[in-house]
DNA sequence: ATATTATTTCGATAATACTCGAAATATGGT
DNA sequence: ACCATATTTCGAGTATTATCGAAATAATAT
């Protein structure tokens, strides 16, 4: 992934609204969420939720399927994974992400597992 | 870490200029490097770069030190990893992240590692 | 065909963020 | 004390983003 890819998906995650959004469509899982039950779990109004959605979209994070009448939104699973990849990868450089205390948390062993690719 | 932190760091990182800076100090390691570098590397305006180091600040993801005329700023790793555990524990639930071929990936594994604690 | 429901698009407004020259502040050297 | 260098703050202009009512589109049911 390219910095430039990452901090667009970073901005769109940047943002509380839709940080929430997406939040919500992965821990619903691969069925998703349709855009109407989003409104009201979250009370947004629905042009702002479609905003948002849109955006979302936009840089590969979610994407919606229709089913009938209804949108069911889905989180993008692979996308988040390179996400968080390059994060690890570039924000995150071995060892260095060990806390002070020396105790071992998740970063390093995520970056470890990572290296062992 | 709650959702209003955790957007605040993404929305932080989710600008290409400060995503730029954030990674250069993570390559630098716990030395960290000082503005006037960072201005000549990335070609940034000095009160432009200002703007984005204040705005990391701001959020906790760097910190600055000073050493004579100079202000060294060094990426806070135990923030960045607080962030990825945000995005690992509430945006990346479990088996979910796994992607559709079925291959086990990154985040599968940084997952797994994750339950393991 | 018409009505109903779900969602998006449009349009206007408000709010926030970005850039950067110029001036101010801070530190150290002479 | 004065000068040079490093960085920040101020201020103003520009651009981008967010919100949401109202209208438009899309799908289904009657």
């Amino acid at each position: 992934m390219v910095i430039a890819t990452a901090s667009k998906a970073l901005a769109a995650l940047g943002h509380e609204t839709r940080l929430a959004i997406f939040r919500l469509l992965v821990q619903a899982g691969p069925q998703g969420v349709n855009a109407g039950l989003i409104c009201e779990k979250l009370q947004l109004a629905p042009a702002t939720l479609s905003f948002h959605l849109a955006h979302l979209s936009r840089v590969g994070l979610i994407s919606g399927r229709q089913e009938g009448r209804f949108i069911f939104y889905v989180a993008d699973y692979a996308a988040m994974d390179e996400l968080l990849a390059y994060l690890t990868d570039n924000c995150c450089q071995g060892a260095q992400c060990l806390p002070r205390n020396g105790e071992t948390t998740t970063a390093t062993k995520r970056r470890r597992t990572a290296s062992a690719r």
